[in-house]
DNA sequence: AAGTTTGTTCAGTTAAAACTGTACGTAATA
DNA sequence: TATTACGTACAGTTTTAACTGAACAAACTT
């Protein structure tokens, strides 16, 4: 018959099992620049059965609650976790998006958007430096070689255009008319 | 009329110039795994008239010429830039790639094809654990958790092979079907 | 074969990021 | 108002990543 010690040795082997999952979700998450113990913070709520507390998550890991504090938040801002409240209880709660693909299109957005914005900024920059220089310039070679700089940027640019469209096409969810979701299992 | 002089104060300008637009890159290299130094390397590959040798690297950016062989290593293997010959020369010669969106779909196919494929093993995995735990317990209290996570992987499961039809897109090139490159300079 | 030139490996150093414990501010409870 | 519970800022420490110079190996030159 079953005895407590079973059912401590299963729970053990549950655990292994869950951290199998977990190692490796903490080694790709760099992806979503989150940190490896963040990505580990991640994993220990996505199998918590319950939303779990900053000390509960410290408990798990044995990491410090200032460590917790700073993790979650860094999954908070890429939308991979949410704050949930229930009454009666003080602390802050947390669970894991569920919606895996919102939270990929959530980073990839985010973090493409951004930079393309950046990017073309400088460009748009860069261009005018170079344009004053190409009008007050009356040396061959330097009108020449801000000519060239001109050419490239402008290829530059186009690419960011390019890209700001494919980005659109994640923000619009139209991604998921061209490739749709998986919803049944399939077979092995 | 011109002098010596102005025409170095120009090129300072020129420099100037290229610099705005390297200091941005080197900002948001990160996207690609890539430091904001071996960021600034290829920003000063991009600009050069030619094709540089780590020697001239080391010069343009005042760094060991160590960085620029790993700095450089790192790009290649992004396919960011390329190693190309020239005859009569020895040294290793290095320019952009020039093709931007092909380098953006490498990287961007490479890093989330290969975190996908180590993510969906490890699934496979974590859910062959969990079902040999599932015959032998004789615990309900395991057998519930064993099959929420079940289904949580399999959602999960669903996520990543979505994520495949994806880089899929990419990597065929439908992508460029459904999101055309621009060619021409757009308006201001 | 001896001497150069060139890129890379490796050990040591410097710079950056992650992590911790203490201390603090805010909000709930008494 | 005093007390407790909670999350976070901050300063200091530890860990990790980036960078360098010296030594090495391979390939070219003489």
């Amino acid at each position: 018959m079953p005895s407590n010690k079973d059912y401590e040795i299963e729970l053990e082997k549950l655990d292994g099992a869950r951290n199998r999952f977990i190692t490796e979700i903490a080694k790709n998450i760099h992806l979503y620049n989150i940190t490896p113990s963040a990505g580990r913070l991640y994993g220990t709520v996505f199998f918590s059965e319950e939303p779990m507390t900053l000390d509960e998550m410290s408990r798990a890991l044995g990491m410090s609650k200032t460590s917790m504090s700073t993790g979650i938040r860094s999954l908070l801002e890429a939308n991979m976790v949410e704050r949930v409240w229930e009454r009666g209880i003080r602390k802050d709660l947390y669970k894991v998006e569920d919606d895996w693909y919102k939270s990929f299109s959530n980073v990839f957005i985010n973090r493409w958007r951004n930079a393309t914005e950046l990017n073309m900024g400088a460009i748009q920059e860069t261009k005018e430096m170079l344009l004053h220089l190409k009008e007050e310039t009356g040396f061959d070679d330097v009108l020449e070689k801000v000519e060239t700089d001109l050419e490239k940027l402008e290829e530059a640019e186009n690419y960011y255009i390019w890209l700001t469209d494919v980005i659109s096409l994640f923000e619009s969810g139209k991604i998921f008319e061209l490739v749709p979701k998986r919803t049944k299992k399939t077979l092995k």
